[in-house]
DNA sequence: TTAGGGTTAG
């Protein structure tokens, strides 16, 4: 168990030094110069992304100004994104690149940085980059306000995002309809379709509020289950004269599905043939993945068939949807069957695709077939992301394979693509399962780096690591916690280390 | 990034 340790510290680091590419300008950066470097491909994000991880402040500074790497908006949003779970560096980059003599930084790079500002709970450097951003006559825009608002509602901050919303023209950004609905729509996709309706309430005439607001409301109280409100909104919507439109039937037809109410569901869908309603393939997809998740794989079977009867091509989310549920209440076999068959017609699966069939996978113990897939998806071109990694790294740990799990951990911290906060979780958790010290300092060790990468995590798992410490009398790496502690705020007021 | 279908778990 020791390895681990010692194989912890080296994470994201002294593999990445071989691993990476270097361009001339960067040979500077090391002591010794690699004997014959590949040329990084001006798109090569990911090893620039290996290198800003690695480096310190100050060499990162001095290489971003003095590089020759010819930064674009998409590339230097691409690194944005690849640091997504890593906010500090990734406004580090941000914040250099502002100093760069040439380049001068998109809308959508400002955009991404006030995101991630947004998701550290930053919300000074939040503001700062708005007025940056007008300064430049960059924006702010409607989407830069969709984030921040979508940020403060989901950091449980909703009336403080209706202020946010209400005050955009102070910052240079005139609201119209469609941040109406794009705010209504924040509001509801977070649960809060009450508090949307209300502020529906009090500005659908200022906005002159359309079928999309209706729809986006009836859509909230369908996610929170409440099917007879999502239908008093409808026909309220009908009253003052709007036609409810292909999108609302299936709203509502989802709607019932996801509350359970899979008889109403069906009489729905009867109905809409009925009155010789254009179906199309969300109404199918709908039907497939309700009546699947349900338990009714010959119904939703035969609803899959009669979609290709009726001559309406299935998505790639239909098919999603289809292997999903045979996953889940048949047999993953089968779901297999359902892939291929999918990959003989020409689709071509994409990250969620290979999500449902990881994860079935995974759930019947299967793993290395799980594993399989997972190579199988970088041949395919479909890069894994996070919640794939997260399931293999969940069931190895259940299973009580920890060291595979720190293994694919491990893969992921190369640059492949970084943990978020429920892979540190997950991992943690598993540390206390063998009550090994050696993996009471890993869990050490993972709740340091995810705190130095931005993430809060529960009081709990500080005191859980600390209590474990201590009993076990390591003094030294208690405080070192205690320090990563009060870094992210989570120590008592009065607490002195 | 103006609305609808497919990743999460008991």
């Amino acid at each position: 168990m020791i390895g681990n340790v010692s194989r912890l510290h080296t994470i994201n680091r002294s593999s990445l030094v071989c691993s990476l590419k270097f361009k001339s300008s960067f040979h500077n950066l090391t002591t010794t110069t690699p004997p014959s470097p590949p040329p990084l491909e001006e798109d090569d994000a990911a090893g620039l992304c290996n290198l800003i991880l690695k480096l310190d402040l100050q060499t990162l500074s001095q290489n971003l100004e003095t590089n020759s790497v010819c930064w674009t908006p998409d590339l230097v949003n691409k690194i944005l994104k690849r640091l997504w779970n890593h906010g500090p560096k990734a406004l580090e980059f941000f914040r250099l690149l502002e100093r760069h003599p040439i380049y001068t930084h998109s809308t959508t790079s400002f955009d991404h940085a006030i995101d991630i500002a947004a998701r550290l709970r930053d919300y000074k450097t939040v503001w700062t980059l708005v007025a940056r951003m007008r300064k430049r006559r960059l924006g702010p825009n409607p989407k830069t306000f969709a984030i921040i608002t979508e940020r403060f509602v989901s950091a449980g901050k909703p009336d403080k995002a209706v202020r946010v919303f209400l005050s955009m023209h102070e910052h240079g950004c005139q609201q119209d309809l469609n941040s109406f609905n794009t705010f209504l729509d924040v509001l509801c996709k977070s649960k809060r379709a009450e508090m949307a309706y209300n502020l529906f309430k009090v500005l659908k005439r200022r906005f002159k509020a359309d079928t999309i607001s209706y729809n986006i409301i009836a859509n909230g109280f369908c996610l929170i289950k409440r099917t007879p409100r999502a239908l008093e909104v409808l026909r309220e919507m009908v009253e003052s004269g709007l036609e409810p439109t292909l999108k609302t039937y299936n709203i509502i037809l989802n709607g019932y599905f996801k509350a359970g109410q899979i008889k109403e569901a069906w009489q729905f869908f009867l109905e809409m043939k009925r009155r010789k309603c254009v179906m199309d393939v969300v109404t199918y997809t709908t039907m497939v993945h309700g009546f699947g998740v349900s338990g009714e794989i010959q119904k939703a079977r035969q609803v899959f068939d009669e979609m290709l009867e009726t001559g309406i091509l299935p998505s790639v989310a239909t098919y999603t949807a289809f292997i999903q549920v045979l996953c889940k209440k048949d047999t993953v076999e089968n779901a297999i069957v359902v892939f291929e068959e999918m990959l003989k017609k020409g689709y071509t699966p994409n990250s969620t695709t290979y999500s449902v069939l990881i994860r079935g996978l995974c759930h019947v113990g299967k793993m290395d077939k799980a594993m399989e897939y997972l190579d199988r998806m970088k041949q395919d071109e479909c890069e894994p992301n996070v919640q794939i990694f997260n399931v293999i790294i969940r069931y190895y740990c259940d299973e009580g394979e920890i060291e595979k799990s720190l293994e694919v951990f491990e893969r992921m911290g190369s640059g492949e693509c970084l943990p978020n906060l429920d892979t540190y979780n997950i991992l943690i958790s598993a540390m206390f399962v063998r009550k090994r010290s050696d993996d009471l300092m890993v869990a050490g060790k993972l709740l340091i780096e995810m705190v130095d990468r931005g993430f809060v995590p529960r009081k709990f798992t500080f005191n859980r690591i600390l209590n474990g410490l201590l009993l076990t009398g390591n003094q030294d790496f208690a405080q070192e916690i205690l320090r990563a502690q009060s870094k992210c705020g989570r120590l008592p007021r009065h607490f002195r280390l």
